[in-house]
DNA sequence: TTTAGCACTCATAACCTTCAAGTGCTAACA
DNA sequence: TGTTAGCACTTGAAGGTTATGAGTGCTAAA
């Protein structure tokens, strides 16, 4: 257990190191503090936290900067429990989510915009999920030229369409026997179901109407990948490069790559079991290696029976937690009204 | 006029700077050219390119490094005449575009990717563009919940889809009555007369059948949009990180952004008046400050009555023209070929 | 428990030295 | 006239030295 002066020094630590980057030493924490006690008294209680585990040297000689469980204890226990949200902060979110969007994805992108921009840091966020999303219509629309546009929705909401080239004897009898294939046997479905079922014994029946199913069999596989698998949105990955060590280019790849790689970022962004409204991860509490000098909130947002999805910030693990913290908790909330809204209008 | 020493001198600069970045000296290249002059004659000849602009030293007792001017000579008149494809690159191109696709745009965003990969550079695209597009073909889907899925078809096979939402006191009829109004009067009309008129007439006359009609009008425009301005892609972004200096990363940034905007970057991959099947824009010859260390090189394809596209590589100007260009160039062939292979379905 | 005092450590920056690579110039040579 | 050897000179890079300042830990006294 820490004393009270113990506390205010680790947080006068996290504080001064977070904003100005350098090593923070017992004379500058005299000067801060505004306590009455000497430079001496003050190295004592450092050396104790150092001990503990909070605080570490970067050499021998230096000041002390916050260690990854001094940020830990400093995110449980010292970050202000009402954390402020500036003015200004707030009213740029409403403004960004105000407006009428056509899809969620619309929103869900702009959403990751935003928070990169406010946050200077890199923004994830995952659409909302329901556990067992099915295909709720299907529809195959000739186009002409051979061309034909496929439609997929889910019952989730999602729209997704592809077209597909057909051999230039198909009739529209034909398209129209598919359609009531998939209509009889793939709608209702849970989405995975049919994924399963477009490799087994679909294809048998398509073939009885169409020569060549490939292409059809291939457009709606690739459509239903996107309206499962397409939900996860990056923003501000530039950021990355303000402040990652750039000393070497590799790690920049490696660090875009794993950015794009949805089940990766997925697994990652899954909260903390500590009921906190935003989940802090905190250097090596990331599980993957890339991301042992970063920190990783999620905030959990829950749209009813549209299901819940999550929006992150990625930055340096020296970050301004406070701040941050504050700004995904209000973004979450006002998301989630958002959308709830915009839901409102299909539900009635 | 050069003496042929003196291109061969220069030739052997190009080369063995491209290739290692370092600046070359009289005695490397005394090795280099297994010419049977001593370097004091070199260093003579060296001086009169130096006069003549063709090189540059870096600092007052280095060795010599090629100037623009000196690219711009090597490449007008030094390097190889057939340009040597690699048997392996060229297989790579093939196998890549082999395949079937089911729209252009992963035709040419693959390729970008491809070219990136096979010369660590950027590439650049643009999708076949024919002057007139025309609108062709307009649907309503009825989606159920309060959807509708509005579909464009232009005359150029491109099919852009996009959904919105109406009133839930909209009936088909009143859909139909509007896709006859876009089928009587759009429907046939460059795009960008469709737009306009979008903007004029249209909006009243869609007032008579849909109370609210800013939903379908913004959907429609936004979906031409896509049509005629999303068609520019980019790969190897993350190149540039290997090839650009670094120490400023507000420029790198700004390239990023330059790369995102499709008419900055379209201007200036106008190829040269040159009639060469690659164009080649070495450092300030391309329009912008932000590129004076680059090169550009442009191929256009071309597709018959489907129009007119661009290929385009950009990299440092210390790049492997010989190379880039000779990849560039075979690119361009097997593109042309796979895309008029691509339409050939379509037209009959 | 707190503090003043002090010896010690280390990163950083400034300065110097050395080294290798390269140049330009001159004078001699074919 | 073109070529060459020779040489003084320049420069960046690498390595070494030194001074400085911010900081520490420890000791002994208050």
């Amino acid at each position: 257990m820490l004393t009270d002066r113990q506390k205010l020094i680790l947080q006068a630590i996290v504080l001064a190191y977070t904003e100005t980057g350098h090593a923070v030493g017992s004379k500058k924490l005299v000067e801060m503090l505004s306590i009455s006690v000497s430079s001496a008294t003050i190295r004592n209680e450092m050396a104790t936290l150092e001990e503990i585990g909070l605080i570490q040297k970067e050499h021998t000689s230096s000041g002390r900067i916050p260690s990854l469980a001094g940020y830990r204890y400093y995110v449980d226990h010292l970050k202000h429990r009402d954390i402020l949200v500036g003015k200004n902060d707030l009213s740029m979110i409403r403004q960004s989510l105000d407006g009428s969007y056509a899809k969620v994805d619309e929103i869900i992108a702009n959403s990751t915009n935003m928070l990169s921009e406010l946050t200077s840091y890199t923004a994830l966020a995952i659409k909302p999920e329901i556990s067992d999303v099915r295909l709720s219509g299907f529809r195959l629309v000739p186009l002409g030229n051979h061309q034909v546009l496929a439609i997929l929705v889910t019952d989730s909401g999602e729209v997704e369409s592809q077209q597909f080239a057909i051999g230039k004897d198909v009739s529209g009898e034909q398209l129209e026997a598919i359609v009531r294939i998939v209509n009889d046997q793939l709608v209702g479905q849970p989405l995975r179901v049919v994924l399963q079922r477009l490799l087994t014994d679909i294809p048998t029946q398509i073939t009885q109407y169409l020569e060549t199913p490939d292409g059809f069999l291939q457009t709606f596989g690739q459509a239903l990948d996107r309206a499962t698998s397409d939900q996860f949105f990056v923003g501000g990955r530039l950021n990355l490069l303000d402040f990652s060590s750039i000393d070497n280019p590799t790690t920049i790849k490696d660090l875009y790559q794993l950015l794009s790689n949805k089940t990766d970022m997925h697994d990652m962004m899954l909260p903390n079991q500590d009921n906190t409204e935003v989940s802090v991860k905190i250097g090596d509490e990331i599980a993957n290696d890339l991301l042992k000098n970063y920190s990783l909130l999620t905030a959990t947002y829950d749209v009813g029976n549209h299901g819940r999805g999550m929006i992150a910030i990625l930055g340096p693990t020296r970050m301004s937690y406070s701040r941050t913290i504050g700004l995904l908790g209000a973004f979450k909330q006002e998301l989630t009204n958002k959308l709830i809204n915009y839901y409102q209008f299909y539900d009635e």
